[in-house]
DNA sequence: AACAGTCTCAACCGCCTCGAG
DNA sequence: TCTCGAGGCGGTTGAGACTGT
């Protein structure tokens, strides 16, 4: 049995909205509120099928909507949760505020898909195109390198640079340096100098891409509220589970209040506790598994306690909502030259 | 200036989910 | 338990804008 089409109806209009029907829309939602939409067309004067009247209010009427360039930050967070979570664009656009679902999706396509592919990498699974070739397939470029910017600040990776699948595909995304270039390098690309120079990039990288992979999951777990249901949290540390009600608690801030342009940037602080703690782990032996050439599944689940301290580490989360933010210019040219 | 090719994104289509009766 | 329908979701389309020649 096959449903009839909603939109099926004599005289229905379709094609792009009018001014006078935006404005017919959005003052009969201003009195009457949301909901009902099969109804509103006639309520409201309109022509069209109420499903096309839900669309456009969500999509483009509805006030706090944003609009325009997405930001570097919003697209990690769109790369990561896909990997995750893949073409959940609802789920993603809940965790980009003010975006919506289908905005998200249309950036994908058009945009970050594209830039994957042009490096290398395929954007459904996240792992490197060349599939044949099981070892550290890398693109062949730094895919951070800035045509822009000089030589010295572009960054080759050897042939022996890791690359999970998360890794090589935020790798993948080339950071907007804003206008003027003033801003040389970016928190990201001088991270990745760092590593560089490490004498255990390899693992690091690995193990900072697993975490990425993990905190989409824990975000997008935890705003589902899925964490708070005992079978789900009965296997967790109590700490996590009390870490992930603290979570659940705060899904509504995590959801609305951080605001994407604080220009605030914890990431060069983050990576110093990491690249620490990573060091005091291994100089214990709590850490010996060399990950350069695992591969690190886009969802990726810790069973073998890699991501051993989940509790801080969200915990870190929460109290550094902003930790992917470009920072301040001055401080992380202290901190990193 | 004119045309063709490409890109972007608002809007549509059809299937799925879930709650009400 | 079943059926129905509203709302939600993801995939796709196509008009208009943009870019290159």
């Amino acid at each position: 049995m096959s449903r009839k089409p909603c939109c099926v109806g004599e005289g229905l209009k379709k094609g792009a909205w009018t001014a006078e029907e935006d404005k017919k829309l959005i003052s009969y939602i201003h009195e009457h509120g949301e909901g009902g939409w099969r109804d509103i067309p006639q309520k409201a004067g309109l022509k069209r099928c109420g499903k096309s009247c839900r669309l456009r209010w969500t999509n483009y009427l509805k006030p706090d909507i944003k609009r325009g360039e997405f930001s570097y930050e919003e697209e990690q967070i769109i790369i990561m949760l896909h990997a995750s979570r893949g073409n959940k664009w609802s789920v993603i656009g809940r965790h980009l505020p003010k975006r919506t679902d289908n905005e998200v999706k249309n950036y994908w396509n058009t945009h970050l898909k594209k830039r994957l592919i042009d490096n290398g990498i395929d954007p459904v699974t996240h792992k490197p195109l060349d599939s044949s070739n099981p070892g550290p397939a890398v693109p062949k470029k730094f895919d951070c390198q800035d045509k822009s910017l000089p030589d010295e600040h572009s960054v080759q990776w050897s042939s022996t640079t890791p690359a999970s699948p998360l890794s090589s595909t935020i790798n993948s995304v080339k950071p907007k340096i804003s206008s003027g270039e003033t801003q040389i390098e970016s928190g990201f690309l001088r991270c990745k100098k760092r590593f560089e120079r490490s004498s255990s990039t390899s693992r690091l990288l690995n193990k900072v891409a697993a975490r990425a992979s993990s905190i989409g999951n824990i975000l997008s777990t935890s705003i589902e509220g899925t964490l708070s249901s005992p079978a789900s949290s009965s296997c967790l540390p109590d700490s996590f589970s009390q870490s992930s009600e603290h979570m659940i608690d705060n899904k509504e801030d995590l959801s609305t209040s951080i605001d994407i342009n604080i220009p605030e940037y914890d990431f060069p602080q983050f990576l110093e506790q990491f690249i620490n703690d990573n060091d005091e782990a291994e100089n214990t032996g709590g850490s010996n598994q060399d990950l350069l050439m695992s591969d690190v599944p886009s969802t990726f689940v810790d069973e073998d306690d890699i991501i051993g301290d989940i509790t801080s580490w969200s915990t870190y989360l929460l109290d550094h909502p902003n930790f992917m933010y470009e920072s301040d210019q001055d401080s992380e040219e202290k901190n990193f030259l």
